[in-house]
DNA sequence: AAGCATGATGGAATCGTTTCCATGAACATG
DNA sequence: CATGTTCATGGAAACGATTCCATCATGCTT
């Protein structure tokens, strides 16, 4: 049987090389070295196919390489589209990322913090769930954290899309269009989107009513019990704005399965632009995150350990497609 | 400043109970120990949050702790969902995950493969891209490789969805339908879906031909101009059987540029069961996949090293919506 | 030519854990 | 009582890297 030979180690170059561990160690990392042994030790490296330990390194260093990434779900798209942003950036830089999904739960956030821990990792990028009291351990401990797409606490500093410039502009362009009954339906802990959504209704001179603001949970379920919820309830309704694509997607759904038309019956907006948003029938209008970019942002931040500054924030951008009429 | 302190060791622990490390480490990895001093440890490393750390214990065992994971593209819902059942599994074992993008592309591969063995990373799963020959070294150094949802080796044990049952499931259906001239867009490497769409079609006693199988990459940009090209030069195409959810999509987008109606100038079959597929318009008949599943299985057969079989196949079912009509 | 600066080099310590082995105590058995 | 057995325990050696420090050779200055 081929059994797993013992890995080729930094010793193992020395003798071939002839020359100490620690002259292979300088070599390798661009220390001070004369030409002549330089050439022999790569040549040896080479010749092993030796590669240095990470695990060695690290301990040495008391610094884990790699960067933890914590999202709620990945097989949300945007989560996706983030985390694609941060790999990204993380491999040019050559640093492993470790990842865990948190299914938006401090609680399961919290175990996976401490997991990090364990492996000494000591940069993450997270979107944080509930209060980010969650937090207050591993900042203590000394860990480097940026927060990605949620801002929860000021000690942290954190990237995340111009939601409330996004709301803003959605809600101008409903009301625009003659609307004045208009849901918003969020997701748990999106109280910056809910705060755009009230005091731009306000600002527009439009009265605000409780019952259309309504909240889900990060499943599937709940966001189509919300959103069925809403059009039954609420025929005077004439515009949604969906905080998510997941409540986007159960909106259309819940619209297909009530007969409520879109647009002709309700007008609706879908926080972030996904694939299917064009495949849609009708198209949806959106307001679109640059996702990738803003894990890429984070992980820059991240990496870049120098100077940090509080909060990155990236434009939104509304995308009219053809979800959208004047008030019927 | 609140500088990182040094974290806690075992050593501390022992110090603060009184006993040596030996002894530390014996009563936290369940080794004998009297009550008396079991008892004193526990509260030590209760009382300082003792952490182990990964880094000295992998070095210590030889073996990272930690599965490797690499997809094509985490922003494709398929790989989204398969990394999810990994995360999943892993959770369970308490292991933690590093993930890395290939873009389909060995290079790539061939360079993260580089940074898994250094990380001492000696479990991984994978959606092989290319022939397999990449794997050759790593296998030959002992790394303890599954496959995912691709099987391009005899030697690696994988999970795959029974996509040959699926193709021919759906090209009984279309052919059910009356449908003779069937297009197949599939992306390279594929080759055992388009071998059971030939096989298929010959067993039905229905002509093959050849230019009515077309291949794309894995960008969507590739998969657009595939399926255009397809709908623009085949007018007498009925159907199309497409190879995943990208191509689907292209295939959706490029007849709604070209005016071509699904289903009533041709049907679509999409490989793939996506949240969108039922969004659309008209809602796409597609052949599902546990995605999850192989996710799932494969992180079962890369931790549970015991008895490894060949390959496990998952099965597959079509989903009939309403993409799909006569021949018209 | 002596003294000094410079630069290459290797030995050894270190990081935090597990695990081998020796030690000693307690206990049972003859 | 002597001897053997069991068991808890702690010291020390690994694991593979980096890095401090001492050593030595070389070249330059005075």
């Amino acid at each position: 049987m081929n059994m797993a030979q013992r890995r080729t180690t930094i010793k193992d170059v020395a003798e071939a090389a002839g020359v100490g561990v620690a002259t292979v160690s300088r070599v390798l990392s661009g220390g001070s070295a004369s030409a002549e042994t330089r050439e022999r030790v790569l040549a040896a490296a080479a010749r092993l196919d030796y590669r240095p330990s990470a695990l060695g390194r690290n301990l040495r260093q008391q610094r884990s390489g790699g960067i933890g990434l914590l999202v709620p779900d990945i097989t949300d798209s945007f989560y996706a589209r983030l985390t694609d942003g941060v790999l990204s950036c993380a491999r040019s830089y050559g640093e492993p990322v470790t990842i865990g999904v948190t299914g938006d739960d401090p609680e399961q956030e919290a175990e996976l913090i401490g997991t990090l821990i364990e492996q000494s990792m000591d940069r993450v990028i997270a979107v944080p769930s509930g209060d980010g009291e969650t937090w207050a351990p591993a900042l203590r401990a000394g860990l480097n954290v940026v927060f990605a797409d949620r801002q929860v606490r000021d000690d942290v500093p954190g990237v995340v899309a111009d939601d409330r410039a996004g709301v803003r502009t959605a809600v101008e362009y409903l009301v625009g269009l003659g609307h004045r009954k208009i849901a918003f339906l969020a997701r748990h802990g999106q109280s910056q989107r809910v705060a755009a959504f009230t005091d731009t209704l306000a600002s527009l001179g439009v009265p605000v009513d409780p019952e259309l603001v309504v909240l889900a949970r990060a499943s599937r379920d709940s966001a189509y019990a919300a959103a069925a919820g809403l059009l039954q309830h609420r025929a005077d309704l004439t515009a949604v704005l969906a905080g998510g694509n997941m409540l986007g997607e159960a909106t259309v759904l819940a619209a297909r399965e009530l007969h409520v038309r879109i647009p002709r019956d309700v007008s609706l907006i879908m926080f972030d632009d996904v694939p299917w948003a064009e495949l849609c029938s009708p198209p949806l209008t959106v307001i679109a995150q640059p996702a990738q970019d803003v894990g890429y942002r984070a992980a820059e931040l991240v990496l870049r350990q120098g100077r940090r500054p509080r909060t990155v924030t990236l434009p939104t951008e509304l995308i009219v497609r053809a979800s959208c009429g004047p008030r019927r």
